[in-house]
RNA sequence: UCCUCAGUAGCUCAAUGGCAGAGCAUUCGGCUGUUAACCGAAGGGUUGUAGGUUCGAGUCCUACCUGAGGAGCCA
């Protein structure tokens, strides 16, 4: 600790508790433990006070009685303002009335620093609007739900490179400056390279194919930018992606592969972060559901489907054969699972380049997209790729794509191409799902918008 | 880019074209088991901006600004 930093504590005799977390006083029952963190709340009944303090693992309610503290105790707790710092010394005591099962008996304070009452903490315990709470966004993180939302993230992206790295697959992380487009130039983020047009990636894709032609199996994990205009719940303009991408794997393997990943993520979840979900009022019986196999669609099947669900009147719009699924669509489809569904086999017309069209009756690209149940629609977007020189050439130049740009993209065609296949997971859209949010920009610290950029 | 909705106290919201209001927060007082504690009192306003209609505009009209939801596109 820096000594300024030290020099702010009161002067005051060290605390003899050991020091403890709000989420393990369980095991300290009947001891004296020192917790450090803020004061969430405070309810005074005269000489009885109640301060409820968290520290960014839980929350407890503190005890102090006027003739159970000394004075100076019970001065610095009553009328203590919410947010002010305080490091904590008490005894743990069970108790039936407690949501978490247990009390803190205050048996003394040290308040770091007191926000004063002329310039108080401006988010309250009553309701708030999106925009004054997105303004906030840096003290916003500090309530209960939003922690327990950040801690839910964590252990998502802390699972999915846990299911990559026991499973032989080696992470090599793409570059986030890129030359050129994945996929056209229109939602691209500019930058200026010493004089040269550049752009923050939108998919690290394209590269993973080429260290998974190094290594065999690989992933990626960071953020990625899309400037597209997008005002919905499940848009940002940067969001984090996690991409595996395998040589010798063929959609069959990836759709394999996908099951056992978003499982293997979701159970980790439901076993590492129960009292998280408890207090976003998520229940977990939900989740635990989620085992492989998922059910498999194909494309034709889902348009069956939407069609006699446009007859039954549950969408407004008829589907038309050979499109892309809208928004109103993918939503309808993914709440008519209780887990993800795989739709597979979408008309090559209106997908990526670099989808390798099915032997069978190549109208039809070996694609796949995961679709997350209860509504939240795609979490994942996947295909087997185009492993011919000729046809990946063809497909560049129907696609009017700059071939200059491509030339090292071709190259893993020429070199000793094989089939190989991956897909791009958007860690937010599985936070959404997983907890059951109305909107991804609760889902990462400090979500980028349209038209938001600030804290 | 398009469609729809909203902007009033620090926050969440009321106010038939006719005196600018409430709850929370803040301040003061009360309360020995409170669970977004409660009870009493006080302070707190250029109604997003600029025009217009009207005896009179928070309210109606026009433009703009800001935000939200959705479409398209995507993870």
């Amino acid at each position: 600790m820096p000594e300024e930093s030290a020099a702010a504590v009161p002067a005051q005799a060290k605390p003899a508790a050991p020091i403890a977390t709000i989420a393990t006083l369980g095991q300290h029952e009947g001891q004296s433990v020192t917790i450090r963190g803020w004061l969430y709340n405070s309810r005074e009944s005269g000489k009885l006070l109640f301060p409820i303090f968290r520290d960014g693992t839980g929350t407890v309610q503190g005890v102090a009685h006027v003739k159970s503290v000394s004075p100076t105790v019970f001065g610095l707790l009553k009328g203590l303002t919410q947010e002010s710092s305080v490091i904590v010394t008490g005894k743990v005591r069970a108790d039936k009335r407690a949501p978490g099962g247990f009390e803190l008996d205050v048996e003394d304070i040290q308040v770091i620093q007191r926000v004063p009452e002329s310039d108080p903490y401006p988010i309250t315990l009553k309701e708030h609007g999106v925009d004054f709470l997105m303004e906030h966004r840096h003290l916003w993180v500090r309530s209960p739900r939003q922690s327990a939302i950040l801690r839910i993230r964590a252990e998502i992206m802390r699972a999915a490179a846990e299911y990559f790295d026991t499973n032989g697959f080696i992470r090599t992380d793409p570059p986030i400056l890129t030359p050129a487009a994945c996929e056209g130039t229109s939602t691209l983020f500019p930058v200026d390279y010493f004089g040269d047009p550049a752009y923050l990636t939108q998919s690290g894709q394209l590269y993973i194919e080429a260290t998974a032609l190094a290594l065999g199996k690989v992933y990626s994990f960071g953020p990625t930018f899309r400037a597209e205009k997008s005002k919905t719940r499940r848009h940002l303009t940067e969001f984090w992606m996690v991409e595996p991408e395998v040589a010798y794997c063929d959609l069959d393997g990836l759709l394999e592969l996908a099951e056992n990943f978003l499982s293997h993520i979701v159970q980790s979840v439901v076993k590492n972060r129960a009292p998280e979900l408890a207090v976003i009022g998520r229940d977990p019986a939900r989740l635990q559901n989620i085992l492989p196999p998922f059910p498999r669609l194909r494309y034709d099947k889902a348009v069956e489907m939407l069609n006699q669900a446009h007859k039954d009147g549950h969408l407004e719009a008829p589907f038309e054969y050979g499109n892309d699924f809208g928004s109103p669509d993918e939503t309808w489809l993914s709440s008519q699972f209780d887990r993800p569904v795989m739709v597979h086999r979408y008309p090559a017309d209106v997908k990526a380049f670099y989808m390798e069209p099915d032997p069978i009756d190549p109208r039809f690209a070996l694609c796949v997209d995961v679709l997350a149940p209860e509504g939240y629609g795609e979490v994942i977007g996947g295909s087997q790729r185009v492993s011919s020189y000729e046809l990946l050439n063809a497909r560049i130049d129907e696609h009017q794509l700059p071939k200059e740009a491509f030339q090292w993209y071709l190259d893993l065609r020429r070199y000793g191409s094989v089939p190989h296949s991956g897909f791009g997971m958007g860690i937010e859209r599985v936070v959404a799902w997983v907890c059951a949010l109305d909107h991804v920009r609760e889902t990462i610290p400090f979500a980028r918008t349209l038209h938001r950029i600030y804290p």
